[in-house]
RNA sequence: GGCGACGUGGCCAAGUUGGCAAGGCAAGGGUCUGCAAAACCCUCAUCACGAGUUCGAGUCUCGUCGUCGCCUCCA
């Protein structure tokens, strides 16, 4: 079996070959820290958290970097404005999106760049493009030269030609095409510098990508990500950058997550259009947003609503509903219900393969995990026992943690309250008996209220926390 | 204006070598039950529209309408 990715370079599915054995380098661009991060960033870190879950569970080691961009016009002005230093804004930003990620359950890359602590390897790079002709200096600044990259473009399906008609690019006379971009910008007062052979300056946004690709995963990379917006300019520029020095194919495979959507529109730093991850975190779970995301295509828009995320809290409980113990009295199933769990068990597992291996379809995978839950709770209500439903609860329990699902087990078997709960129902198990409804029901309401849901049967009541 | 993606039941959504349309949520009916809840069972679509290719199309081609993204900072 073959893992299957979408290119964007190619518009295509293509088998995974990587460029060492065993190993995935992977690139994904983090963000520009000068303000809190939206569900949309959570979003893209979830799809490749996801991602990366997926390889490593197919035996993959993966190597992947999420850089930070730390320097750069929106952080100065911000900081300006507040009177603040840049570095300092931007380390607090840094500070807040790593918990942020921890709070989403989105294992923490290899490791995380900075463009501020690259800043020797990018001017190494721009001096190397400078000397083969690719770049040229001007005031200070460095622009890169489009038209010597003969196949500029190709990553967006742009022609240089077709994005001069009509377009909004400002005129600078002291460039040579419109196209051309800053590699490095000359220093005006007031901003953080560094010394480069074109006199003080900051690194230009996209070449700080290439330079730590190139100086932490070499020439080459398996995997680069990031959200769609970023296709043009910022990868288009990126392998211009590389390639253009390198002479080699930079990213094997281009990987872009679709934008989320908040009433109709991409939600966006720049309109405001957004909602922060601590702000969602405060009505929702961790796993309610990597349902929403696990339940769509990763490549297309996401529906994000009170709605969507609704019904995606009350499909996580159906898939927790799969973890529920036997039920009391349990006395065993008869063989052809065990014998349809153990198929289901190996049609769930051979379904989630086969979905998540063509370019990370969880949504398909997701469907048979569904089915699984299904004959589990048939099993169970047919009367199988606890270790009866142990392997197939064991399959659930081990293919959504490769989703990075935490589906928080009926939490409770460790607390101190459990002894004086086992109390309350052998007291109201007595009220029953004596049909003294109106105090049993008192017992159970009571109970909800402190989060403790009980559940009769015929044969006894059980109880869960929620 | 240019480039690209998409349009599947009330909602979210899978479905790319074309062959009787996954799954979840919601809804309705039923089983169980003192009641409640949960679970289980049953019901609920011909795939934006039009034309074409084909024995056969959601799945290919063309057109129309609509939505979204990029072309400026953006995950």
């Amino acid at each position: 079996m073959t893992i299957k990715i979408y290119n964007t370079l190619t518009r295509k599915k293509e088998e995974l070959e990587t460029l060492e054995p065993g190993i995935v380098k992977m690139y994904v661009c983090g963000p520009t820290v000068y303000s809190k991060a939206h569900v949309g960033h959570a979003m893209s870190a979830m799809v490749f958290d996801i991602i990366r879950r997926y390889l490593e569970y197919r035996g993959y080691e993966m190597r992947y970097l999420m850089n930070f961009t730390d320097v750069d016009d929106k952080i100065i002005a911000r900081a300006n404005a507040q009177g603040a230093d840049p570095f300092q804004l931007a380390e607090g930003y840094i500070r807040d999106y790593e918990q942020n990620l921890s709070d989403l359950n989105i294992k923490p890359a290899t490791f995380n760049p900075r463009a501020t602590q690259e800043i020797d390897q990018i001017i190494e790079m721009i001096a190397g493009l400078v000397e083969k002709g690719y770049a040229y200096p001007v005031d200070g600044d460095v622009y890169f030269r489009v038209t010597k990259d003969e196949d500029y473009g190709r990553l967006s399906g742009r022609k240089i030609e077709d994005m001069q008609a009509g377009s909004r690019i400002d005129i600078d006379d002291r460039k040579e095409h419109p196209m051309d971009f800053a590699l490095w910008k000359a220093a005006r007062p007031g901003e953080p510098a560094w010394e480069s052979p074109w006199g003080k300056g900051r690194p230009g946004w996209h070449i700080e990508c290439s330079a730590m690709n190139l100086h932490h995963h070499g020439e080459q990379i398996d995997i680069h990500g990031g959200g769609n917006d970023l296709v043009f300019p910022h990868h288009e520029n990126e392998i211009a950058q590389t390639e253009s020095l390198t002479g080699k194919p930079f990213a094997r495979y281009w990987v872009h997550n679709g934008m989320l959507q908040l009433g109709g529109e991409k939600m966006s730093k720049s309109t405001g259009n957004l909602v922060s991850i601590e702000e969602f975190l405060s009505n929702y779970s961790a796993d309610t947003l990597r349902f929403t995301v696990l339940n769509a295509n990763y490549r297309g828009p996401l529906t994000f609503n009170d709605d969507v995320l609704a019904q995606s809290e009350n499909a996580l409980n159906r898939l927790a509903s799969g973890f529920r113990p036997a039920l009391p009295g349990a006395k065993g199933a008869t063989v052809d219900v065990l014998a349809s769990l153990a198929k289901q068990v190996e049609e769930t597992q051979t379904s989630f393969i086969n979905n998540m291996d063509d370019d990370f379809n969880s949504a398909g995978a997701l469907g048979s995990l569904f089915d699984l839950v299904r004959v589990i709770n048939q099993a169970r209500t047919s009367g199988a026992t606890n270790e009866e439903l142990q392997p197939a609860q064991g399959k659930i329990r081990e293919l959504t943690s490769v989703f990075g699902l935490v589906l928080a087990e009926t939490k409770g078997s460790e607390s101190q309250a459990d002894a004086f709960i086992d109390l309350l129902l052998d007291l109201r198990a007595s009220l029953r008996k004596d049909k003294l409804w109106a105090y049993s029901d008192l017992i159970r309401d009571r109970l909800k209220e402190l989060g403790v849901t009980l559940e009769d049967s015929k044969d006894g009541t059980t109880w869960r926390w929620d």
